[in-house]
DNA sequence: TCCTCCCGCCAAGCA
DNA sequence: TGCTTGGCGGGAGGA
C-alpha cells in the first residue's frame, strides 16, 4: 500500500499567496484533469480510493457535478477507511489547522483586492467560492458576515455579494468608534473588570445579578447593525436573527477595541459585554462558552484582516486570551478622513490618513517593524540593551515584589516609546519629503500642522539651541545635582513654581502619574486600564484624571498634604506609614518617567551609604543593573526585593517641559565629582543623554554633551532658583538617585527627578513632588493645576501603572 | 487540562 | 417547497 502524499500545508502557501502589496491575486489555475481511470483492478482501485480521499479530488468531482461519481467517491471513501488503517486515513486528511477559519479567510481575501477599482465591481458568488476553496458554505458565511460588519462586502442578492474591499473601512471604524463611545463600552469594561476583581474576594457574591442590574441600569439599549450611508444592508434574515447576528457581534467586538485604551480586549470581557447586552438573564456558562466560540470565529477573520492580533494577558489570576488592535488608528473626528479622502494623489486612493502614512512608510521603509531601527545605530544598541535587560528580568526569580518587575517593564516601555516617538518624527519628516517628491499633493498636511514642535529636522540643531542654558538643581546632601537644559526662549515659562507645591506626600499614586494622550504609546504597555482603581468605588473614577478634577484620591492626598505639612519631620515615619496604608487600600502606582541615568556617585558618601545599606537603601544604587549603552536602570524583582523599597517611597519631582525647550541630565556635584571622576567606570548615561538631547533637537547630531560635571558650575539662573526653591521648604535637595524622563505626547516630555530620601535607617522618605511646565505647542493644554492648598494634579491625564501585574505576550 | 474552533444539525427566513 | 442563511453547541485537535 502506498500512503497518499500528504498535501503540502496550505498555511504557508496561503501566507505567501497573500502578498504584502495586497494586489489582487488571480484565481488559482484549475487543476489538470486526471487521466481516465485505470481498469478496475484491485491495485488501481486502491489508488483511486486514495486519490479520491483528497479534498482536491473530491472538489473536482463536485465541480464536474457528477452526482453518480460523487456517490462513488463516498463509496470509495468508505472503502478506503476500511482498507487503510485508521491512522493512515487520518493522515490523508488535511489537519485541523489547515482547515482553520483564519486560513480560509486568508484564502478568501486573497481572491479580492484590498482596494478594488470603483469602476469594476467585484462580485462574490458563494457557490464559486465554496467550490474553489473546497469548504462548506457555512464557513463562508462566517467570513462574509464579519466582512459585512466592516462593510467590506455587502449582500446583493441570494448567494451574491459585492466586494468593496477596504474602501469603507475608515468610515466604518469611525462610525463604530462613535457608537462604541455612545454605548459607554469603556464604562462597561471597567465595570466588568471591577466586578471580576471583587469576585475574587467574594466568590459567593451575587455577581450575575449585580452584573445584570448594572447592565440594565446603563442606558444601553439593544444595538442594531451599524450601517454606513450608501452601503445598503440586506441581510437575509433581517429581523429575528439580526441582533444575534455574527455581524453585530463583530461590530461590537471591534467597538471594544476602538474605545479601549490600550486597545487590548480579552475574550472574557468581550463575551461578557456581548452577553450582557442581549441576554442578561442567561448569564450562564453555556451562553458564555457559545459567545466565546463566536468571538473566536470573528477574531479569526479580523486577524486575517490584520485588524487584530492575538495576545495573552497575564494577570494575577492567570493567562487570558486577548486580542490587540493592530488596525488603523481611528481618528477622533471625521474631518481628517474627509481631508484625506479628497486626496487623489496616492494610489490606491487613500481614504484614511493612517493608510496613507502606511503606504508612504512602506515605500520609505520596505523592511518591516523593528527593522526600521537599523536606521539609527544607537537604536540597535539600545534595543539590544533592552533585550538583555529584559532577559535579566525574565530570568530573575519571581518575586513577591511585583511592582519592581512591572516598573522595569514600564521603564522599558518608556524607552521604547521614546524611540518610537523619535522614529515617528523621523518618519514623518522623511515621509513628507518622499511624498513631496513623488506626489506633492500627498504631503499629509494635518501632520505638520498638528506637530509644529516636531517639524524641525532631527539631528539638525537650530542655532538658537546652542544658547540653551543649563540650570542646575543642586543637591548638597547627596552630592548630586541635576542639570536642566532650558531653551532661553522658553526658560521664562518655568516660573510657575510655588513653594506651596512642594510638600507632597504620595498617598495615591495617580497623583504622580501621567497618562499619555497617545493611545499608541499606551498600546505598548501591558496594563489593563480600568481595574486599576482598587480603592475607588466607582469605575468611572478610573477614567482619565482630567475628567475628574476632584476625586477621592485627590482629597485624600490633600489631606495627606495638610497633615504632612503640619507634622514635624520626626513624624515622617508615621506619615509614611499612613501613606503606605493609603496605598495599600488604593493602589500602588509607579512613578512615571523615563529613567535615564542614575547618578553615579553612590560611592561618594560611603559613610552615609554604609548606614543606609544596613537599611537596604543604598543598595539600589550599588546593585541596580545599568545598561552600558543606555544608562537605563532596570530594576529586577530580585534586586528590589533586597532593596525593599516599595514604590511609594519614590516620589518624583515632575517637570513638564516642551521637548524643544528642555533636556535634563545629571550633574555631579563636587563631592560626587571627585569620586566619580576617579572612577574608571564609564558613565553609562552619557550616550542616552546625548541621544536624548539630539533627539529633541537641543544639540546637533554630532555634538556630545558630557554627562560629567562640566556644567555643574554654571550659575543658577533665576529659573533655576525657582526650581531649586522647590527644595527649599523641605527636602528636595536631600533626595537623589533617579532622573526620569518620558514623552507625554508629541509636544511634552516629562522629567521627573526622583528622590529617595533617607531620613532614618529603613526610611526612604519621599516628600517632594513638583511640576513645571512650558507650553509644548499649540495643542497642549495646561497640564497641571494647583489647588488652593498647594497640591498639584495632572489635569492632562494620568498614566497609571496598576499594581496588578499584567503582561501581554504575543503568540 | 484547558484552549481553540471545526463541524454540522437544524430552524428561520427567503424566493 | 426547496434553498439560503446562520444560531448554536458538541466534541476533538492542539498546546
Amino acid at each position: 500500500l502506498k500512503t497518499p502524499l500528504k498535501q503540502a500545508p496550505t498555511s504557508q502557501l496561503v501566507l505567501t499567496e497573500r502578498q504584502p502589496d495586497c494586489q489582487p491575486l488571480t484565481t488559482p489555475p484549475k487543476p489538470k484533469e486526471t487521466p481516465p481511470a485505470d481498469p478496475w483492478t484491485p491495485t488501481s482501485n486502491l489508488k483511486m480510493l486514495i486519490s479520491a480521499a483528497s479534498p482536491e479530488i473530491r472538489s473536482r468531482e463536485q465541480r464536474r457535478q457528477l452526482s453518480d461519481s460523487s456517490s462513488e467517491v463516498l463509496q470509495t471513501k468508505h472503502c478506503l477507511q476500511e482498507h487503510l488503517l485508521g491512522d493512515e486515513y487520518e493522515k490523508s486528511q488535511p489537519s485541523r489547522k489547515e482547515k482553520s477559519l483564519g486560513l480560509l479567510c486568508h484564502k478568501f481575501l486573497a481572491r479580492y483586492p484590498d482596494y478594488p477599482s470603483p469602476s469594476l465591481k467585484s462580485y462574490i458568488c458563494l457557490d464559486e467560492v465554496t467550490e474553489e476553496l473546497h469548504v462548506e458554505r457555512r464557513r463562508i458565511y462566517d467570513i462574509v458576515n464579519v466582512l459585512e460588519s466592516l462593510h467590506m462586502v455587502s449582500r446583493l442578492a441570494r448567494n451574491r455579494y459585492v466586494w468593496h474591499g477596504r474602501h469603507n473601512l475608515p468610515q466604518t471604524l469611525q462610525a463604530l468608534k462613535r457608537v462604541g463611545e455612545e454605548n459607554k463600552y469603556i464604562q462597561q469594561i471597567q465595570m466588568i473588570k471591577r466586578r471580576e476583581y471583587e469576585h475574587e474576594f467574594d466568590p459567593d457574591g451575587e455577581r450575575n445579578e449585580e452584573m445584570a442590574s448594572s447592565f440594565g441600569s446603563s442606558e444601553q439599549s439593544e444595538m442594531s447593525f451599524v450601517e454606513l450611508p450608501g452601503v445598503e444592508f440586506r441581510a437575509a434574515s433581517v429581523n429575528g436573527r439580526k441582533y444575534k447576528s455574527l455581524r453585530v457581534m463583530s461590530q461590537k467586538f471591534v467597538m471594544l477595541f476602538l474605545v479601549s485604551t490600550p486597545q487590548i480586549v480579552s475574550l472574557e470581557v468581550a463575551a461578557k459585554i456581548l452577553i450582557g447586552e442581549d441576554q442578561l438573564e442567561d448569564l450562564d456558562k453555556s451562553k458564555f462558552k457559545t459567545k466565546i466560540r463566536r468571538l473566536y470565529d470573528i477574531a479569526n477573520v479580523l486577524s486575517s484582516l490584520k485588524l487584530i492580533k492575538k495576545v495573552h494577558v497575564t494577570e494575577e489570576r492567570g493567562r487570558k486570551p486577548a486580542f490587540k488592535w493592530t488596525g488603523p488608528e481611528v481618528l477622533p473626528n471625521t474631518q481628517d478622513i474627509k481631508l484625506e479622502a479628497t486626496s487623489t494623489t496616492c494610489s490606491p486612493p487613500i481614504s484614511e490618513s493612517i493608510t496613507s502614512k502606511e503606504q508612504c512608510s512602506k515605500a520609505l521603509f520596505p523592511s518591516k517593524g523593528k527593522q526600521n531601527f537599523t536606521r539609527h545605530s544607537s537604536l540597535i544598541k539600545l534595543v539590544k540593551s533592552i533585550e538583555n535587560d529584559r532577559r535579566k528580568i525574565q530570568s530573575a526569580p519571581t518575586s513577591p515584589v511585583k511592582i519592581s518587575a512591572s516598573t522595569y517593564l514600564f521603564i522599558i516601555f518608556l524607552l521604547e516609546t521614546s524611540f518610537s516617538l523619535f522614529l515617528s518624527q523621523m518618519t514623518a519628516e522623511e515621509m513628507q519629503m518622499k511624498c513631496a517628491l513623488s506626489s506633492p499633493e500627498a504631503v499629509p498636511k494635518p501632520e505638520t500642522s498638528q506637530q509644529p514642535a516636531l517639524s524641525q529636522p532631527l539631528g539638525v540643531c537650530p542655532a538658537s539651541h546652542s544658547s540653551m542654558s543649563p540650570v542646575i538643581l543642586p543637591h548638597p546632601q547627596s552630592g548630586v545635582s541635576y542639570a536642566i537644559y532650558l531653551h532661553p526662549s522658553q526658560a521664562h515659562t518655568v516660573t510657575t513654581y510655588s513653594p506651596g507645591f512642594m510638600l507632597q506626600p504620595l498617598p495615591c499614586a495617580n497623583v504622580t502619574g501621567i497618562k499619555s494622550s497617545n493611545s499608541k504609546i499606551l498600546n505598548k504597555i501591558t496594563t489593563e486600564e480600568g481595574d486599576t482603581q482598587r480603592g475607588l468605588d466607582e469605575p468611572t473614577k478610573s477614567l482619565a484624571a482630567e475628567e475628574r478634577p476632584e476625586t477621592k484620591s485627590e482629597t485624600s492626598s490633600q489631606r495627606c498634604l495638610k497633615r504632612s505639612q503640619a507634622l514635624p519631620e520626626s513624624n515622617l515615619i508615621k506619615r509614611r506609614k499612613s501613606d503606605e496604608e493609603s496605598l495599600d487600600t488604593s493602589l500602588t502606582f509607579f512613578p512615571s518617567g523615563y529613567l535615564i541615568p542614575l547618578t553615579h556617585c553612590t560611592h561618594g558618601n560611603k559613610a552615609e551609604c554604609s548606614t543606609k545599606e544596613k537599611a537596604g537603601v543604598c543598595s539600589l544604587q550599588h546593585t541596580a543593573y545599568s545598561s552600558p549603552i543606555t544608562g537605563v536602570i532596570p530594576m529586577p524583582a530580585s534586586e528590589l526585593k533586597t532593596v525593599n523599597i516599595p514604590a511609594f517611597h519614590i516620589t518624583p519631582l515632575n517637570i513638564m517641559l516642551s521637548p524643544n525647550s528642555i533636556a535634563a541630565a545629571p550633574v555631579l556635584s563636587n563631592s560626587c565629582l571627585n569620586s566619580s571622576s576617579t572612577s574608571s567606570a564609564p558613565n553609562p548615561s552619557s550616550s542616552a543623554l546625548n541621544f536624548m538631547l539630539q533627539h529633541i533637537g537641543l544639540i546637533p547630531a554630532g555634538v556630545q554633551v558630557p554627562a560629567n560635571p562640566v556644567l555643574q558650575h554654571v550659575p543658577v539662573s533665576s529659573q533655576s532658583e525657582n526650581i531649586s526653591h522647590s527644595s527649599g521648604s523641605t527636602n528636595v535637595q536631600e533626595g537623589k538617585d533617579l532622573l526620569f524622563y518620558s514623552p507625554i505626547n508629541e509636544n511634552n516630555f516629562l522629567f521627573s527627578l526622583q528622590f529617595l530620601q533617607p531620613k532614618e535607617p529603613q526610611e526612604t522618605q519621599a516628600v517632594t513632588e513638583n511640576f513645571f511646565r512650558t507650553p509644548g505647542g499649540p495643542n497642549t493644554e495646561p497640564a497641571l493645576s494647583a489647588s488652593s492648598d498647594g497640591t498639584q494634579r495632572t489635569s492632562q491625564g494620568t498614566l497609571y501603572i496598576p499594581q496588578r501585574k499584567l503582561e501581554v505576550s504575543e503568540d
